[in-house]
Parts: structure tokens; sequence; C-alpha cells
DNA sequence: ACGGCGAGCGTACGTTCGTACGCTCCCGGC
DNA sequence: GCCGGGAGCGTACGAACGTACGCTCGCCGT
């Protein structure tokens, strides 16, 4: 069997295996056992390249948090002007709702422990900050951050709805929030 | 002592308990034992009034929709016209993003559990069904549903972000989503 | 007065957990 | 060739877990 000597990406199969595991049965049935046998390591080498379950969920979720502002990046990074932005914007949130669940899962979870645990609120500052860059290409600051809001709340009431709504309803949505000029006060 | 047959809240007592250590330490750390300790209840009253504790959890957070939905009808019941009602939202939105963290936290709970589970998604729609039907009083449907999902948002960035943004930010994202009038399609 | 029964609880069992501790064995210095 | 050290693992231990099972005891029918 492969040792950790020879085998350097052990840290990473259990930082994967554990997204995986919290993705299939949540936050309360993942254990360093059972991430060791997803991951295929032995118990051991949990405590030895973690320091504990905290250590290792932080660093799990910041991997998870580079995936999904890659997954901003690559919807954000195309369009040319505010109406293909919009576009995109209803791509994006119809692909994180619709698709393998998983990103959504741990979105949450990961929200989930921010709500509760400051320590974990520096992962979603990051993240919101990330993704407030990319959609800030497109639109104002204050724009941006009205939108970033609209689109987690759309994937989420998408995911959740027993009869998602329609596409044209997520782009009304989006229009109406990135419309110019609405009175300020 | 008091006898269960003395104490018939003995249920209410602990469905509370498990909110209130849901709340406070995530359902990862949510036991059959220590719910118990903190209701002030014997181990056995745990399998006894409940076959376990997925059934438990649904009919806590069962309770806890009913609360949330009572929140929703206490802000958006005195309201007369679309202006007031807006504001009646922004309030809303502060309240539950400022407030005691306990609603908060319990609603990411819940939507995380119901973004793995269908058994669970049963207590979203329910929530999501009687949130729209308080909006609805306000709002046309399409607008109350894009509504919906912008608040859901609204509150959580609010709640995570390191500065939160301020009521004007709110009202103006929910004057945008709310206008009369957009371009649909 | 008394017997039975069922709501409700206490407890013991087998399992699973995190972590401390000691062993192995590779590699670089001599 | 040999030795020392540290990276990395296997294991054993005590605490905590869910649940099955049997007991208690108040109430109702007679």
């Amino acid at each position: 069997m492969a040792t950790g000597h020879a085998d350097p990406q052990r840290r990473e199969r259990i930082l994967t295996a554990a997204l995986d595991l919290i993705a299939d049965e949540g936050i309360a049935r993942v254990s360093h056992r059972r991430i060791a046998a997803r991951a295929g390591v032995p118990l051991g080498s949990m405590t030895y390249h973690f320091s504990g379950m905290d250590d290792l969920l932080r660093e799990a979720f910041g991997r998870f948090t580079d995936h999904i502002v890659a997954v901003f990046d690559a919807y954000l990074s195309t369009p040319a002007d505010p109406g293909q932005a919009a576009e995109a914007v209803a791509d994006l949130v119809h692909a994180l709702s619709e698709g393998s669940r998983r990103d959504l899962v741990l979105s949450q979870e990961l929200c989930t422990l921010a709500a509760r645990r400051p320590a974990y609120r520096e992962l979603t500052h990051e993240w919101m900050r990330r993704s407030r860059v990319h959609l800030e290409k497109h639109f104002d600051p204050d724009t941006a951050r009205q939108l970033d809001a609209l689109i987690e709340g759309l994937i989420l009431h998408r995911a959740l709805a027993r009869e998602p709504h329609g596409r044209a309803l997520t782009l009304e949505a989006i229009a109406r929030i990135t419309a110019p000029g609405t009175r300020a006060r």
C-alpha cells in the first residue's frame, strides 16, 4: 500500500474526501474515521496532518470557496456589456441551483458554520469580496452588492422550491436590480 | 421531581431545548443526551416521545418555521401601501440579520438540511409558500417571488458581511425589485 | 378494595468517537 | 556501512453515543 512518504497528495485527498462526505451526509455525520475511510488513508493521518476537525474544515472550505469563485469567474469573465452580463448571471444562478447539489449543499454548510462561528466568517468574507470583484467588472459597487445578495437568494429559492421558477423570472429580477436610475434617497 | 404524568409540557420543552441547542452549537453537536440535559428531562423520554433524531428535528423545525412566518406576519400585516410595505420589508431584513442570531442560525440549519434531504424540503416549501402569501398582500405574485429571494439574500449577506450594508442599500434593492413596469420579455 | 394496563422512565449494552503515545522506516551526515 | 532524527502511521483507551428492554406507578373498571 502507498505509504505517506510516497504519496504527497495525501493531504489533498483528505480535504476532497471531507468535502465529499459533507456534501453526501452533512456536517453532523462527519468524523475523522469516516473521512479517513473515504480518502483511503489511515486514521492516524488525520491527527497528523490536521490539528483537529476545525482546522480540517477551515482548510477544506477554503478549497471550496476557491472553487466557487472560479465558477463565478468562468461565467462573468466573458460578457462584454451589461446585457450579456445579466444573461451570464442568469446562467450562473441556474447552473448552481440545478447542478450537482454538491456546490449548493457545501455553500449552505459553510454559511451555516459562518452564521454561528466568526472563525468561518473569514472564509465567507473573502468569498463575498471576490465575487463582488467579479460583479464590479460589469456593475457599479452598490448594484454589485445588491446583485450578489439577489443571486444568493435566487439560487437558494430555486434549489428548494417545489416548482423552481423559470429563467424568465430570474432574468427579470436581475434586470430590475441592475436597472439604472432608480430613485435613491 | 416532576414526573411525566404531572408535566404535559415535556414534549414542548424537548423541542425548544433542541432548537436552542442547535442554535448554540450546531446540528453536528446535537445528541439525544444533550437535548435531554438541556430540557431537564431524562434520557429515556427522548426515545419515548420521538421515534428518532429525524423525527424530533422535523417537528422542532416545524415549530421554528411557524415562528418565522409569524415574524413575517408581524411586519407585513400593518402597511397600507407599497411604499410602507417596502419600509416594512427593510425593517424585517434588518431585524432578522442583526437580531439574536438565533433565528438566522436556525434558518440556515434548516435550509442546509433541506438542500440535502427532500424530507426537510416539505418544511421549506411550506415556509416559502406562507411567506409569499404575506408578500402577495402588497405585490403581484412574480414580484413577491423575486422579493422573497432578495430578502433571503439580503439577510444572509448582511449577517455575514464584515461591514453590513446600511438601510439605504436595503431599501434601494427592495425599491428596484418592486419597481413597476420593468421590461419583461 | 383491588387488579390490570399502559404512559413514562432508568439503565445497561454494543458501537463509535477523538486523541495520545509509541513504533517504523526513510534519508542525510559521517 | 552505520547512525540519528523526524515524518508518518497503527493502536489502545476513555468518553460519549443511540436504543432496547424491563420496571414503576397512577388511573380506571369492577
